[in-house]
RNA sequence: GGAGAGGUGGCUGAGUGGUCGAAAGCACAUCUUUGCUAAAGAUGCGUAGCCUUUAACAGCUACCGAGGGUUCGAAUCCCUCCCUCUCCGCCA
């Protein structure tokens, strides 16, 4: 959530920050400033009136303890009482919609995003290693990993549905190879700490990301209980601190966390796409940092250094692409995308995206900080995958698939997955 | 799921209808004094919003788990919900 006095202050930078993501979003800016303008003084007239019903219930006190009649000043403050519910019922109102079009306003860009329309105008910045090349055709991970035993996505539709994939054997034993490699990574070499949370939460916490309200229709919903499934560890793993004054020493704080990932995908249109590229639900490794305004930017470069790490260490192939101000996400001001080459695939596929979110989030979700003056102020919140699990499966399976058929494994996960190759 | 106890400021804890945003203690900050591996005293010390302002101060409002209700007036009475603890039941 964007802070309701730079609107007052600035509209125009406002809705020329927001014109950078695309157009249709000034007016939403006019309508929350005269909002606001109503709300304000229906809220003063509301706190001025319960000022004078303050004053006048004490006199009715002291007058009664004299042993006074009241009755008259009794029906004077009855009065006011009635302005008040009617004046309150206003302000109340007008907060409550405040709020709901404030909750769907996304946030404004950073200065550092690039500006652009579209996915095509964003800047690649990075370029690691080089495609592998094959002295034979290249099989997609689908074929390897009916071959092998790995994948069986005749029987996730079977149990679950469409989009849901039953790790076999070596496949199952691959996935949880790599969930405990990148754990094992970002706590041992890169300063975060793991934390292990539940795969459902609250509204108020998707709220606090930002999924909710506006993308309600992307997170599975437990009506029964009204709990949603973690569409990323984001959620669970950013809330910790939901409400809190984190101690400004204890900054930058970093959690590295595993979970499933559970999303809907409705309306998407890649998810018809064959094999493991989009999935209902697949695992993540999620980067977390809660950091001062004053060192976030340095933050997300390393944040996004960290993950680069996991492709460099398995010897992939990736670039690195800045998302322009047209295709930032809605809590994001600035965000680069990591995508790994698939040799299967003959194409890049997004395992990371790393962003900062400012203030938005922590706005949202009320955490803070104590400044050197005492002050209490909104922390910075980023986050980053490292990385996703289901595309860096296909990229290293259709990486190291051998002519003879076999996959390699990459030296650094030997260890983790007992074995030097598949088949 | 059932029974009971309880949720008050950073912490402990008083407060059962009226000058209560809330006693007292601890912790913390500043100052003073003594003087030296500490003690004593003074003052200050919640959050958010409104108004105003260059800014600060002052002022006003709200907040005693959350949301409703009763009342001229609610931390205090009533209702619903949530959470914690204890016991019982069930259970990986």
């Amino acid at each position: 959530m964007l802070d309701i006095r730079l609107f007052r202050e600035k509209p125009d930078y406002v809705k020329e920050r927001l014109s950078t993501r695309g157009a249709g979003l000034s007016s939403m800016v006019d309508e929350v400033t005269s909002l606001d303008e109503q709300r304000r003084e229906a809220e003063t007239e509301r706190q001025k009136l319960q000022g004078d019903r303050n004053r006048i219930s004490k006199e009715i006190g002291i007058a009664k303890k004299k042993g006074e009649d009241t009755s008259a000043i009794e029906a004077q403050v009855r009065g006011i009482g009635d302005r008040i519910e009617q004046i309150g019922r206003d302000a109340d109102a007008l907060d409550i919609k405040q709020r709901e079009i404030m909750l769907g306003i996304p946030n404004l860009p950073h200065d550092a995003c690039p500006i652009g329309d579209s996915a095509e105008q964003n800047p690649e910045v990075k370029v690691w290693g080089e495609k592998p090349s094959y002295d034979f055709q290249p099989k997609d991970h689908v074929t390897l990993g009916a071959q092998h035993g790995l994948l069986d996505f005749e029987a996730g539709a079977k149990i679950t549905g469409s989009a849901f994939v039953v790790y076999r054997g070596q496949g199952a034993r691959l996935e949880r190879a790599l969930i405990n490699f990148l754990l094992d990574l970002h706590t041992t070499q890169h300063g975060y700490t793991e934390v292990n949370t539940p795969f459902v939460v609250k509204a108020d916490a998707l709220v606090g990301t930002t999924q909710l309200p506006k993308f309600a229709d992307q997170v599975y919903h437990c009506q029964e209980d009204d709990l949603y499934l973690v569409p990323t560890a984001e959620v669970p793993v950013t809330n910790l601190h939901r409400e809190e004054i984190v101690k400004t020493e204890a900054l930058p704080i970093q959690y590295a966390a595993y979970t499933p990932c559970f999303r809907r995908e409705a309306g998407s249109a890649g998810l018809g796409t064959r094999g493991l590229i989009r999935m209902h639900q697949f695992d993540k490794v999620e980067l977390v940092k809660i950091t001062t305004p004053e060192t976030s930017m340095e933050e997300l470069e390393k944040l996004t250094a960290n993950a680069e790490v996991v492709l460099q260490t398995l010897g992939l192939h990736y670039r690195i692409i800045e998302l322009c101000t047209g295709d930032v996400g809605f809590g994001s001001t600035k965000t680069y995308d990591i995508e790994v080459w698939a040799p299967g695939q003959g194409s890049f596929l997004e395992v990371s995206s790393c962003s900062n979110f400012g203030e938005f989030q922590a706005r949202r979700m009320n955490l803070r900080y104590k400044d050197e003056h005492g002050k209490n102020r909104f922390c910075h919140t980023l986050n980053g995958s490292g990385t996703a699990l289901a595309r860096l499966f296909v990229a290293l399976v259709e990486t190291y698939q051998q002519a003879d058929g076999s996959i390699a494994i990459p030296a650094p996960l030997q260890r983790y997955f007992g074995s030097e190759k598949i088949g």
